[in-house]
DNA sequence: TTGAGGCTTTCAACA
DNA sequence: AAAGCCTCAA
């Protein structure tokens, strides 16, 4: 092993293989090069058996990065390791070890909606007003719970009760968790808490898993939260060979229970534990880490410490003050072409990052518009497209008849003719002779059932028995099978619309995604893919066309971008009420977070970084007038270059009528982008002309003339393209 | 009793 | 864009 791509502090975590070791990396100090060469060694010098090491890290992103490090560092026995992300983990450890804490071989798991969907049950069984009080609320209430493993050993959720519910919380939480059981069903808290319980209770189950794992290396230590940190600890209990590393500067997952106190822990569990520092940093030129280190030493709580460049000298950061959200896209896509025809850079060298995901689709189209490959990471997921989950929905029900909400999700879909009244007397049927509600329509037994309940049983009886014979059946063929045989592909070729179309793609794309999936795991069956596929949540690449394919450039949120480097950053939508976020303002913490976000963001540059903010910014909420964000004022102006750039792009999706020429222009009339008369296209009803502009602010009103008849939308809600 | 169409509301970050 | 609620025609 070649141990000269090591510096001394590198190659000391690298041979600490026996024992505790925590490992303090600054960003860009080969944290990922210290793990995939831990792996490596442990393997090639240490003669581990790939499969009896463990990783984890904190997105899919990330743990696939590693994965790939580690084999082409090791070759093929690389695909033994066993890296995933938490939940990954602890899914695998439930699926193979859970049934002897009552965990059935195959569960549903439930993502944010469909725990919404339950909560809203519960609320109405218990006759509170699910209009009333917030869903979110009250799922961001259990997950915080969970979040911190506070009632794994039974517990009273009342005694963390904060007694500004109006309501029986505690009977809620209870009554949700009830429900989730006869679901056959785990939220994505439940896999990581089940996970805690089934160590911690199944003796034979611990034993067996912590022989079988002998090494562990936990990535991003200071994001997990404390249920994560029972799992590492309770593994790694036997055989103490634990490493784990963490930055304290780049803890962003406070919200999601993420404790920084699971680092002092360590050094309690594990007196006796090695540390080591990384501090040299190789990834970025010096100008990037100053501007990085001058934002984040704003933080009061930290360990202060700083990062040395190797790399020296670079390209000064660039501050771009754009008029509106259009000019931020436009000014990120000239400067990329700019770039690839100066110096030489590829699309993957380019990456553009922001805040929340709603913010992605400015820059989408204006990549779209010049050509560049683009693939977007996270954000409206796949799964979460509707005919995804319409069909996902029919799967999992195939799968686990005990899913209520998949069925209810498609027992109409297509139409069939059951209404609310049918499903009424379903339920109720289903609760008077306490028998599951697929028994009970599946045997007859339930009085005048109308034509569609036959239609349903039938397509999902046989689709059931298909099911069975995966993988001698094709997965893939059965997946394109239920879509056809649900009528879900012939109510979409019915609709005949823009929609329709892309929705049929989407489906296809789902095909396609089976298929893949069938070729790297042959014996995969279908309750394993939809496992899979329920933790997944980065997108696919969307360009289709192969030469591309690992040619694009790429565009995330700052909390996907974690763990990842790349030679040229944006980093977009730098204004106050933006970045930071306005529902982090109101505190210091939430202030210090955005900062260690900002900082993340920053240190993921290799080479360039261009901060980008607009004067105006247009979203869901309404038209704002934006202050740069304070953490732009925060690095020093002699190392930044400030320039200006305002969109005069009047095809396409600019301000129309304006030169913008000078900041902090407002549009003069209503503040639409649309004058009367100009061509659009609806993604619905096609092209049509504006024919009326009404009211203003957030509310203004078009009234289009489409083939079809005249509209009239609210602006911000309708996604409009101009036509030239 | 269903289902289509209109109107309203919702939108932070990840697994 | 999507989902929930309401109204109204069939």
């Amino acid at each position: 092993m070649d141990f000269n791509k090591l510096n001394e502090n590198q190659k000391k975590a690298v041979l600490a293989t026996d024992g505790p070791l925590l490992v303090f990396a600054g960003a860009g100090s080969g944290k990922t090069r210290v793990i995939t060469y831990r792996t490596a060694y442990l393997i090639g010098e240490k003669k581990v058996p790939p499969f009896s090491i463990f990783a984890v890290t904190f997105t899919n992103k990330a743990a696939g990065e590693m994965k790939k490090r580690v084999i082409d560092l090791v070759g093929p026995e690389g695909n033994s390791v066993f890296i995933k992300t938490f939940h990954a983990a602890s899914v695998y450890m439930l699926r193979n070890f859970g049934q002897g804490i009552g965990i059935p071989r195959y569960f549903s798991i439930y993502d944010d909606t469909d725990q919404q969907t339950v909560i809203k049950e519960v609320l109405l069984s218990m006759r509170l007003d699910p209009k009333k009080i917030s869903l979110s609320m009250i799922a961001s209430k259990i997950s915080e719970i969970k979040d911190r493993a506070e009632l794994i050993d039974g517990g009273d959720p009342a005694r963390l009760l904060p007694d500004y519910f109006s309501f029986n919380f505690p009977e809620v939480y209870r009554e949700y968790h009830s429900r989730m059981a006869s679901l056959n069903a785990l939220d994505f808290n439940d896999l990581l808490i089940k996970a805690v319980q089934l160590l911690k209770t199944d003796s034979r189950a611990r034993e067996t898993m912590q022989r079988m794992w002998s090494h562990f290396m936990i990535d991003e230590y200071q994001d997990t939260n404390h249920a994560q940190y029972l799992i590492a600890k309770l593994l790694a209990e036997r055989s103490r060979n634990i490493c784990v590393v963490g930055d304290d500067d780049q803890s962003i997952y406070s919200w999601r229970g993420a404790d920084i106190k699971n680092i002092l822990d360590f050094e309690r569990d594990y007196p006796d534990a090695g540390v080591i520092t990384l501090e040299e940093n190789y990834r970025s030129t010096e100008p990037i880490l100053t501007a990085a280190s001058s934002v984040i030493k704003n933080n009061g709580k930290r360990k202060p410490k700083e990062l040395r460049s190797v790399k020296g000298d670079g390209e000064p950061v660039v501050w771009c003050r754009a008029n509106n959200e259009y000019g931020e896209a436009e000014y990120v896509v000239n400067t990329i072409t700019g770039l690839k025809r100066s110096d030489g850079f590829k699309n993957r060298d380019f990456s553009v990052f922001y805040r929340t995901n709603a913010q992605s689709r400015v820059f989408e189209d204006h990549l779209r518009k010049e050509n560049l490959p683009y693939r977007v990471v996270g954000g409206l997921k796949f799964y979460d497209r509707k005919e995804i989950k319409d069909i996902i929905a029919y799967l999992r029900f195939i799968a686990n008849p005990l899913d209520i909400v998949s069925f209810l999700r498609i027992i109409n879909v297509p139409a069939r003719g059951i209404g609310r009244t049918t499903l009424d007397r379903i339920r109720a049927a289903a609760a008077e002779k306490n028998m599951p509600e697929w028994l009970l329509i599946s045997e007859g037994s339930l009085d005048k059932p109308p034509k569609g309940i036959d239609e349903f049983v039938k397509v999902i009886s046989r689709s059931m028995e298909i099911s069975r014979k995966i993988p001698e059946i094709k997965l893939s063929a059965f997946v394109n099978d239920v879509i056809n045989e649900s009528g879900y592909r012939a109510m979409l070729e019915g609709e005949n619309t823009t929609e329709s179309e892309s929705r049929l793609e989407n489906l296809e794309e789902l095909v396609n995604g089976a298929y893949d999936y069938e070729n790297s795991n042959r014996d995969a069956t279908l309750e394993q893919f939809l496992q899979d596929i329920s933790l997944l949540t980065t997108e696919e690449n969307p360009e289709t066309d192969p030469e591309n394919r690992d040619n694009c450039v790429t565009l995330m949120t700052v909390h996907n971008a974690k763990g990842l480097e790349f030679p040229v950053v944006f980093l977009t939508g730098m204004e106050e009420d933006t970045f930071p976020h306005r529902l982090s303002v109101d505190t210091e913490e939430g202030i210090e977070e955005e900062r260690r976000l900002c900082y993340v963001g920053i240190t993921r540059a290799m080479e360039r970084v261009y901060l980008v903010s607009a004067d105006i910014r247009r979203s869901y909420a309404g038209v704002f007038y934006k202050q740069p964000s304070r953490f732009i004022s925060e690095i020093p102006e002699n190392i930044m270059e400030s320039v200006f750039h305002a969109s005069n792009d009047f095809s396409g999706n600019g301000f129309s009528g304006q030169d913008g020429s000078r900041s902090g222009d407002a549009p003069r009339d209503t503040g639409s982008m649309f004058s009367v008369k100009e061509r659009v296209m609806h993604p619905k009803y096609g092209p049509g002309r504006i024919e009326r502009i009404e009211g203003e602010g957030d509310n203004i009103k078009l009234t289009i003339a489409f083939t079809s008849g005249k509209k009239t939308f609210l602006e911000k809600y309708t996604p409009l393209e101009k036509m030239p």
